[in-house]
RNA sequence: GGGCGAUUAGCUCAAUUGGCAGAGCGCCAGCUUUACACGCUGGAUGUUACAGGUUCAAAUCCUGUAUCGCCCA
């Protein structure tokens, strides 16, 4: 058996094992093996992206579900990959270009830019690659896809012109929300909204042919846009400002004639009632100006700027206008007056410029139609979400879906695949570069400028990374797949999208389960974030600590869907557990020296010790409790239960009571104790595996399980092996497992731990050894108790213990009640009896004070009558207990009182 | 403005169907104990945000209030 060394480093071992788990193909899925599938796809970050805490713990939770579920047997594939990222791609490249070449992208046209980007993609888009093999992803890499490669590009083609065709695809002049900064539109989703403290301006528009000079009062957020104005807007049902119905106001400034239209759109509790119409600038207005069949008139540039139809303003910054026309206004004594007012205000999210609502040709989904059976697929629990209240912020949003802008004014993409003919005007759409005009056979044709928003390919993920179109059989074995695992913000974007596309291209939902995880915090409650500066690089965690700790600590710190709150130092949780596992393994190995390993149950199970049985017994409950916590996405609980088996029950108490036996003389004993040992443990880095792949797989062949497991000569890999299965009862009764034996062990270990509390409140030094007596609770206790005498005392530190059924201290004796009787130790005469009373008299009183309660409760007609019989049983049985205890305390009182 | 979530020990969080409020970290005391000081042993710490209500019984269910966070408009 080789040796483990003495300290664990984990750089090292973590590269070599990936290395050759990747090269062994054991992260590789293959349908035709057969079997039952259990299949997950990526959710794709950014080519763009580097790995963050986010990122972090969503892979670790794929990772652990997949490891699982592969071990569990299960023919798994954890499909891997990269978007594109349109416009972040496309601003990454245009920075580099600009900085490097002071080109821009017009200077290089457009095919040449589209080089450059794949140039770019080539050399650093693994980078997020990398760094989900460092933490341990075990990803099929043979399957890895990009939103552009061919068969995606080819799948999204084909969506485009099905929908086209269906009429589900429109191109329309509408209000889009426009980022002048990446001179793009965005979907409604990309823009996001955030609070500011604006002003409100209240601004004079004089009333034509007005013989007393009146004027209008308006108010607006954004008087830059006053010089698009082509109407003001009233109420109908505002009886303030019937008087001005049928008349005209001029615009200050341009001193354009505009109408007074009646619509109910307009609040006449907002500002004064009146407000100016902007159809080219603002969503409402176009709107109001369908409605009442006014032209818009565009005044802005798609930088931001004012065009000539602002007239002086021409030129100017959209915000620098503001600041001017205000000017101008107030000058010309129009500006009535200037409040501070909150409002929301959209701002690209890749960029955070402010949106601007622009009025431009683009092309949109309809969304009802195919959103109504992705409503049903959640609705009836086809799909679920996890936790549940996702399911109703789904459905708010599917049920109010508005058409999806999907055209982008960028390169980078997949370009719309829409031809028209300059010679009869024909539109038409064709998956791959036409050679002529469908209908005037002209070769004078051009096709769209746009490109499609890059979540028009990743909603097809689910289905295009298997090949889709094409009926291939992959698609036909791993499809729907198991679990899609994300953070909520991506929600709407992405996870109502797949399941719409998945219904309406494949017939059939895209995933069985969502599991939204939390949001990765920093200890003060921000959302870790690169312009924040509060975010934890997984990356140095794994330098710093190791990739096993950063996902034991991640997980073990995430309740299901709750947000995480992390610093650096909350890491040590999974670096110590990973030494603490590493020394037991160092320990169990020294003991077994020579001899072979066997994790098989290669013990005489008709002569196991108490001890033995017991962590045998709390093995099993662990697997059952991991088993089912994966199973319910409680990978929190899932740690936790491993945590507290590994450290608490076998290292605290198994290996503390092992040691006596171990250096001890009965070799069969040993040798029970020893295959135990190897047993559990062997068991627990199974169990482990999923969180600690590194780790447990270095054990896994260090402690000479793998070889163990070789077969025909191959290795045998942790990763690949069975994941436990808890024995029925019957099975563990014959091992001599019982509720009884258990509850006696822990009534045992409580009479240890009260035992050293003896021991420490009259400070004797944990070196010196003392003496113990126990009086146990009855007869077949105490022949427990006998037959674990050695243990027992090694735990106490005694040098002798006397186990007697009708011991009456002779003098003052501090003693502790345990479940499995009353525990002295002996001071021969150095004991205080003042001291010892005052200290059972704390005692006296709060097991007084439980049972007065308790009997409250009991003599409570109305809780005997109402409440159910086991629990009042329940308490009725504490009741008995809590009397036996007080009893005894007060007897030893009594005995310390009158010696 | 509408919705969702949170509020429990100094900190971060658990508590399954309403039935004895727990863990980790931190803190205090002690320990070169033959796997481990990234450790071991012991200890202290609660008006479960607040105010009502339902119930035999509330951290848990209901109503309201406050504070924080998120999503949508």
């Amino acid at each position: 058996m080789p040796e483990v060394a003495k300290h664990y480093d984990p750089r090292p071992i973590e590269e070599r094992w990936y290395r050759e788990w990747t090269e062994r193909g054991l992260f590789h899925s293959d349908a035709s093996r057969g079997g039952k599938p259990f299949c997950i796809v990526i959710p794709p970050p950014n080519v763009t992206g580097i790995l963050h805490m986010g990122h972090a713990l969503n892979n670790a939770i794929q990772d652990i579900l997949v490891r699982w579920r592969r071990m569990q047997g299960f023919n798994t594939v954890w499909v891997p990959g990269t978007d594109h990222a349109g416009i972040a791609t496309q601003n990454v490249v245009e920075r580099a270009l600009k900085k490097e070449e002071h080109k821009t992208r017009d200077d290089l046209g457009r095919e040449t830019f589209v080089r450059r980007v794949w140039e770019w993609k080539e050399q650093y888009g693994s980078t997020i690659i990398r760094q989900l093999k460092r933490i341990g992803a075990s990803c099929d890499w043979e399957r890895e896809r990009f939103t552009m490669d061919e068969g995606l590009s080819r799948a999204v083609a084909e969506v485009f012109i099905r929908l086209y065709e269906k009429k589900l695809i429109y191109r329309g002049e509408y209000i889009i929300n426009w980022c002048p900064r990446c001179r793009t539109a965005l979907s409604d989703e990309e823009s996001e909204h955030e609070d500011l403290g604006g002003k409100l301006y209240y601004i004079r528009y004089p009333i034509k042919d007005s013989k007393k000079k009146e004027h209008v009062l308006v108010a607006t957020t954004r008087p830059e846009t006053l010089l698009g104005d082509v109407a003001v807007a009233i109420n109908p049902r505002d009886e303030r400002y019937r008087h001005l119905v049928g008349r005209t106001v001029i615009l200050p400034v341009l001193q354009r004639e505009l109408r007074v239209v009646e619509d109910d759109f307009v609040d006449p509790k907002f500002g004064t009632g009146v407000v100016k119409v902007t159809p080219a600038h603002d969503p409402n207005d176009f709107a109001i100006g369908r409605r009442h069949g006014l032209t818009p008139i565009n005044v802005m540039n798609d930088d931001g700027t004012m065009n000539e139809a602002a007239g002086p303003y021409a030129g100017m910054d959209r915000f620098a206008c503001r600041e001017e026309i205000v000017e101008d206004l107030r000058d010309a004594g129009l500006v009535e007056k200037i409040e501070d007012h909150d409002h929301a205000v959209g701002h690209c999210y890749r960029c955070h410029t402010m949106v601007e609502p622009r009025l431009s040709p683009q092309w949109f989904v309809k969304m009802k139609p195919l959103a109504r059976p992705a409503i049903e697929a959640v609705r009836d629990g086809r799909i679920r979400f996890i936790p549940e209240r996702w399911t109703k912020v789904y459905l708010d949003w599917m049920e109010n879906i508005r058409d999806w802008c999907i055209s982008r004014q960028i390169w980078w993409g997949h370009r719309i695949p829409v031809y028209y003919c300059t010679a009869c005007k024909k539109e038409w759409a064709a998956s791959s570069g036409p050679a002529a005009c469908p209908a005037c056979g002209s070769r004078d044709f051009r096709q769209d400028e746009d490109v499609l928003d890059t979540w028009f390919s990743s909603w097809l993920w689910p289905f295009s990374v298997f090949g889709w179109p094409e009926k291939s059989a992959d698609l036909a074995f791993y499809y729907p797949t198991g679990t899609l695992s994300t953070a909520s913000e991506i929600i709407f974007f992405w996870v109502a999208r797949m399941i719409m596309a998945g219904l309406e291209f494949m017939g059939d939902i895209p995933f069985r389960e969502v599991y939204i995880h939390g949001t990765v915090r920093d200890e003060t409650g921000l959302k870790m974030s690169k312009s924040l500066g509060n975010s934890i690089d997984p990356l140095a965690i794994t330098e710093q600590f190791s990739a096993d700790a950063l996902r034991f600590s991640l997980i073990m710190l995430t309740a299901t869907g709750q947000d995480v709150f992390l610093s650096n130092s909350k890491f040590e949780i999974g670096r110590n557990f990973g030494t603490k596992i590493w020394n037991a393994a160092r320990f169990i190995q020294m003991q077994t020296k020579g001899a072979a390993a066997s994790d098989a149950p290669a013990f005489d199970a008709a002569h196991l010790a108490a001890d033995d049985r017991h962590i045998l017994a709390r093995l099993h409950a662990t697997v059952s409790a991991c088993t089912d916590n994966l199973g319910r996405y409680r990978l929190n609980d899932y740690a936790k239960a491993l945590y507290d088996f590994l450290w608490h029950q076998f290292c605290d108490w198994y290996v503390e009571y092992a040691k006596q036996v171990l250096y001890g003389p009965d070799e069969a004993r040993r040798r029970d104790v020893l295959a135990v040992m190897h047993y559990v443990f062997s068991r627990a880095l199974r169990l482990l595996h999923p969180i600690m792949p590194f780790l447990t797989e270095e054990l896994w062949h260090g402690m000479g399980y793998a070889a163990l497991h070789a077969k025909d000569g191959a290795a045998s890999y942790i990763m690949t092996e069975a994941w436990p299965e808890a024995r029925p009862d019957e099975d563990l009764h014959e091992w001599g497992i019982t509720p009884e034996l258990v509850g006696y062990v822990d009534g045992r270990h409580d009479l240890v731990r009260i035992g050293r509390t003896l021991r420490a409140d009259y400070g004797i030094p944990p070196g010196a050894k003392v003496r113990f007596t126990i009086r146990p609770v009855n007869a077949a206790t105490a022949a427990s108790l006998e037959a674990d005498r050695e243990t027992i005392m090694a735990l106490l530190k005694a040098e002798a213990l006397a186990i007697d059924p009708g011991f009456a201290p002779a003098g003052a004796m501090p003693s502790g009640l345990s479940p499995v009787g009353t525990i002295f130790l002996s001071l021969e005469g150095l004991v205080d009896a003042a001291k010892e009373v005052e200290r059972l008299n704390g005692q006296v009183a709060e097991v007084e004070q439980n049972l007065e309660k308790l009997a409250r409760k009991l003599d409570n007609l109305d809780f005997v009558t109402r409440a159910p019989p086991e629990v009042i049983e329940q308490h009725r049985a504490r009741k008995t207990e809590l009397a036996e205890k007080l009893e005894k305390l007060r007897k030893l009182r009594e005995m310390l009182k009158t010696a």
